[in-house]
DNA sequence: GACGAAACGGAGGCTACCTCCGTAGTCTGC
DNA sequence: GCAGACTACGGAGGTAGCCTCCGTTTCGTC
């Protein structure tokens, strides 16, 4: 039993097609109504009715999972130029955590679920926030050996304050200049002062 | 016609009862199942028709704002404590802040509409951010004149980040030391590292 | 007590969620 | 190719919540 010959049984051709349609449906769609939007819309506008959706993604998230796939890749590509490119882990941390405020952004209300998914195990969106922790973990241990960052900061708390800045983004506050001062002020919250003031 | 007896036409006593059972209905269905719970149920247990509950209240916010208003005051009194209390205007601001936190967790899920409130001129929650904010800033303003709060800090991202943080609060992590370090988080976000240290 | 106005309530239209099962389409072995 | 088995589809339909409209009730006044 142990070798068992699990039956390869090959994906269904309509299924693969209409998985991949669905999926490019919703990406517009929750591009333009944020990820609240109705999915049943996303099946009719997708040619496929309400259940062969639910039969693909069981649920909103399940389908926010699979969107947040492809871009998860561009992220982590992203992660190693960081890491080979910048000048000091201080400079590292920073562009690391704007590019994760600029993917947790990718569509409009998805701060809030990852939020929930960060505090229920099962949700398909848990495991993405947990590599992203570990990511800046990476960083984060790093610019604290360098002095850079406050030590009693942890990786959770960091990524936690990043989607909650992205929450204010969100729709709210589409005003340039207090998105701006929001981010500086959770720098100025992990960052250490300067200590080489000299 | 500038003097016209505007006729007084006494608010109807059934009226005044209903309103104020809708409340205690909403305060304590709110209180259980946050501020996304069902209004139809609400005008159920308050043995009302759904008509009569939209006609006191036209919109969720509107039912919200007036649940708020009553604890509206208490917020206001401390203020007023904290101000006189206070031994610097560090303390004061930091006091301050917690109860804003406090009071903006008071249901669950009320940063949302808070947020939405503050980009809507129209929202009857508006008014009440508003206020807050200015309460922020008399207490920011001291701060910084005392050297306590980073120059470059305005009371309304200070305010936006109280509630980002009372959002990460809710529901996700029940996990008290998450929430000790988010706080400490945005605390070094605003407060000026140690200036008197000689 | 009767009249006019104010307030009530709930039926009903709408939208979205999600499921279930008869039907249609696909793959495999011959 | 064709038959058979099985996978996947679709959409009808049940549920729930939002909100409105209008006939009816209740209140205050004269």
């Amino acid at each position: 039993m142990s070798t068992a010959e699990v039956r390869p049984t090959r994906q269904r051709a309509d299924k693969a097609r209409n998985r991949s349609h669905i999926l490019d449906v919703a990406e517009e769609f929750f591009s333009q109504h944020g990820v609240g939007g109705s999915l049943e819309t996303i099946a009719k506008r997708a040619g496929v009715g309400p259940g062969t959706l639910y039969r693909h993604f069981p649920t909103r998230e399940a389908l926010i999972a699979a969107l947040l796939q492809a871009r998860y890749e561009q992220l982590f590509d992203r992660f190693g130029i960081i890491k080979a490119e910048s000048s000091d882990s201080n400079h590292a941390l920073e562009q690391w955590l704007d590019a994760l405020g600029e993917y947790v952004t990718a569509f409009d209300g998805l701060p809030a679920p990852l939020r929930v998914a960060l505090s229920e195990e099962s949700s398909p969106l848990a495991i993405t926030c947990q590599a992203f922790i570990t990511a800046t973990d990476e960083l984060l241990t790093a610019a604290q050996r360098d002095g850079y960052a406050r030590p009693w900061i942890r990786s959770r708390e960091l990524f936690l304050s990043v989607l909650a800045t992205a929450w204010l983004r969100g729709a709210a506050l589409a005003d340039e200049s207090s998105s701006r001062a929001l981010r500086a002020i959770l720098r100025s919250g992990w960052a250490e002062p300067a200590p080489t003031a000299e």
